[in-house]
DNA sequence: CTCCGCAATTTGTAGGATGACCGGGTGACC
DNA sequence: GGTCACCCGGTCATCCTACAAATTGCGGAG
């Protein structure tokens, strides 16, 4: 008798059959290094079609738990899924994940001050002019998207690959967030003059500066979240 | 050893089709809400079966960027894909890392000095109470972890989830890389004074001056790995 | 005009065919 | 006896056809 699988109908064959195999890793019926069973075993003994087996593995193969070795078998590479850390991230609270992003750039732009070249700068100022290019119209979204390039630029000026990385992830995921949660028209005004101050303060140099600019920069978009979502009941002392 | 031989760059067919759909996503030429073309007409533009684009899809989907509905097509869910930010980390160095840690711990300090509860206090005090008990003795990995305790209190008064998953997910790796790589001996001495200060600053309410008492405090490894480490070439203006 | 139902489109699943690759076994050859 | 080319069964990689299921849109009946 197969094991009962259509007990979540909403849910596709293939996405049961990957919490199968997690599920397999989790309970280390599978340790690191085992060679789990054949793709045609595998689709025999959970009543499903090689193919909707090969989508589950490959999941899990591409997410680094698994690693197929073509002519061997499949592996256990690793029962740890690093990548579970940042998809829980996502149910943390929009606040959260903005002052999270603060955090980070703040620290870029203190950076960037004193690593910035040539080509950063350029890029800044580039970015500069794109803004206000697209300023006054009301085209959110190209606007939004000429916002998340400058950010960007600034935190590529600090040359630290780990922030850099960090950062583009949580900026996009923010973005997101802000304009499901805000909408178009709640999006804050761009003030073209603190994106200057800040890119003069990488300019000229000065790290504190540079924070200060940065903070001024962020702190309008986290106010309008705050408006939205009131402060949890947990911050008295 | 005889020198490595590396086999030859052999990437499956889902592999490359999987990085192909990241680079749309990557490249913005698909936008989130976007409907992404047929599996058909996909696997005809790339020259693959369907199979192989339905795998590649279905990666994609379980990492959150995609969204499949049966008969309406395929949709682009998010841009921001958390594996490239791993994928990236392995490239940073230790001195990039410990920057990150910086820019997160510093943030959580000045959260920390408006939002600290009484617990928060008193886990803090019992932290410096654990450090100053292990201090003298050359105990390294114990005060190591009384360190690495101290730190995540903290960043638990700042009351950021977000925040408080991410540093956690990268202060272990800190730790063990300034360990491999400084060694015992190399670590810093902890500095009870420094310490106590951003207690103080948290304690008193005042997020710059605890800001400030973080930098303080979390200069020293820097400086030590800096040391080690050198700039990077391409930090000239 | 509304409502029902059918056709078209698209993803979901099944299973077969073929090829590439790996490991071990076999046997010829030195 | 040792070495090595070759074959064979097992496994994954890719492609294919076929059909099922879900959704949309259109067109005709009422």
């Amino acid at each position: 008798m197969t094991p009962e699988l259509r007990a979540a109908d909403r849910r596709s064959l293939v996405d049961t059959v990957v919490e199968q195999l997690r599920n397999q890793l989790a309970e280390r019926a599978w340790r690191v290094g085992d060679r789990i069973p054949t793709e045609h075993e595998l689709a025999d003994r959970l009543g499903v079609g090689r193919n909707t087996v090969r989508e589950a593995v490959r999941v899990l193969v591409h997410a680094g738990l698994l690693e197929s070795r073509q002519g061997q078998g499949t592996f256990v590479r690793s029962t740890a899924d690093p990548s579970a850390v940042l998809r829980g991230m996502k149910q943390a609270n929009v606040r959260d994940v903005l002052e999270l992003r603060i955090a980070l750039e703040t620290e870029a732009a203190r950076l960037a001050a004193t690593r910035r070249t040539r080509d950063d700068l350029r890029r800044l100022r580039a970015g500069l002019r794109a803004l206000h290019q697209h300023g006054p119209q009301p085209e959110g979204a190209v606007q939004a998207d000429d916002d998340i390039d400058f950010h960007l630029a600034v935190v590529a000026a600090a040359h630290n690959t780990a922030l850099t990385e960090v950062y583009g992830y949580f900026s996009s995921s923010v973005r997101e967030a802000l304009v499901a949660s805000l909408g178009q028209d709640g999006m804050p005004r761009l003030d073209l003059e603190t994106h200057t101050a800040l890119v003069d303060a990488i300019e000229s140099g000065d790290p504190q500066a540079a924070e200060t600019a940065a903070r001024n920069l962020l702190m309008s978009p986290l106010r309008a979240v705050e408006a939205l979502i009131p402060h949890d009941t947990d911050t008295r002392p």
